[in-house]
DNA sequence: ATTTTATTATGTAATCTTTACGCAAAGTAA
DNA sequence: TTACTTTGCGTAAAGATTACATAATAAAAT
């Protein structure tokens, strides 16, 4: 029901005359093209690397391009990004986010195009890419260059994404192997976030919450004391994960 | 330069053609329309409200709808939300962020449309409206109902984003009135969060953050003691704000 | 005028969290 | 054996959070 202690009958007008061909009204709008870009985040031998491919635009040429396709005209968005990264890389098996919508009318220079962007993070050893079209591989995120497109736009926004959430998200275990060490945890975030941390604090913290499932098994050919293995009790953390009520900026 | 650690000549191909003309390969995607919808959140009397018109389409009739309008040709997404707030409204101040895309093909009863959801926050009192077309007018958020489109799940998921919002940033200081007491301030976030907090705890964790400035005015026309009257100290804040470092989850 | 009521302002003690370190134990390499 | 690196565990100080107590101030009721 409207509020009406703020409706101001005197000012205030309905609608001149209702639309009865909705059809027709939105055929007469202009549309776009729009298309999904994936921004697959990877973790390997302790560099954060992303998943790209060359363009196959002459005006990109040797210009590197995220994982992207037009969107199906009777498609989800997220179903979309599912079957570009499907299509792209055989991985049938991650999950994917929306993170942000880029619409700049100059973003592509055949026109203006649209793109979604969707962003995932998964175990480079656990998801061996089954398709190599268009030079298909990983490239280390720090010295990216030579991006087709605002793709460089694209994956900065996608790594603040990855920055801020995976210190409230257990993502992180997405990027490392089921069986991992402190260590290997560890040098994941500091590589993420792009800090040193002290490692008796960082061991603590994670302990104190109580997600860790400890394997009673060790690292293997290590050059040095082999550190426990873990697991994320990703069941445990579904019913005690945090409310997040906590002011604080 | 490509990081050829990971990438497989064997397996790797280039793409097999370039592609010189971009504008006849744009012209051959299928386009979808796009529009903007604003979702503008007010505060007023302890009630959290949302801003919303009558929606002008037959099969809608006399249910509500978000402030919305087709994206221009040539116009960048931001620009649009800007210009829908002050087509519909007459406001010009206020800060818009984009949220999420929606694109559901079947959210349009005329055809496929996918819109950009973009949130604002404003002082009711502070931004008067000037046009009151299509009965715009505010509601509150608690006892929506008869939404056109999918414009309650529009609204829902810029709600929950604007309770995790509200909590890392100084959103809530757009809500009040420049001056505004201790108690104003909780029961903003109270009303947003939905949860009762400790008045003692509540001052003491805001006096720490140390953005607060004291004007050594009162509250007046109040039927009990007079709280303190104070404003936040945006310039402060930039200097100082975290720099969020904090796995918690 | 005095009392009652509502609300502001301030404080404090107990608990939990974070931070900054110290040091022994377990492997590898010289 | 000895040096070196890394893991694993621990602890004390500082800081943040929580739960609750009480005095002060203004308006309204008596």
């Amino acid at each position: 029901m409207p509020n009406t202690a703020t409706l101001n009958p005197a000012k205030s007008k309905p609608p001149e005359k209702l639309i009865i061909d909705t059809g027709a009204l939105v055929a007469s709008y202009p549309a776009v093209p729009i298309t999904i870009d994936c921004v697959i985040f990877g973790f390997e031998e302790n560099v954060l690397k992303v998943l790209l491919i060359r363009s196959d635009l002459k005006c990109y040429e040797g210009k590197w391009s995220l994982l992207g396709d037009i969107l199906g005209e009777t498609e989800q968005l997220d179903e979309a990004a599912y079957r570009v990264l499907l299509q792209r890389t055989g991985m049938n098996d991650v999950f994917l986010q929306q993170v942000k919508t880029f619409g700049n009318p100059g973003r592509h220079p055949g026109g203006r195009v649209i793109t979604v962007a969707y962003c995932s993070l998964l175990n480079i050893r656990h998801h061996e890419l089954k398709i190599y079209d268009n030079e298909l591989h990983w490239h280390a995120l720090k010295t990216l260059e030579n991006m087709a497109f605002d793709h460089q736009e694209v994956i900065d926004e996608c790594y603040k994404w990855l920055q801020k959430r995976i210190q409230e998200h257990p993502l992180a275990f997405n990027l490392l192997p089921e069986k991992f060490s402190l260590r290997e945890l560890q040098n994941l975030y500091e590589a993420i976030l792009g800090v040193e941390m002290d490692r008796r604090n960082f061991r603590k913290k994670f302990f104190s919450m109580d997600f860790l499932i400890d394997l009673d098994e060790y690292e293997e050919n290590v050059p040095h004391r082999p550190g426990k293995l873990y697991k994320f009790n990703f069941e445990k953390y579904e019913l005690n994960k945090k409310k997040w009520i906590g002011i604080d900026f």
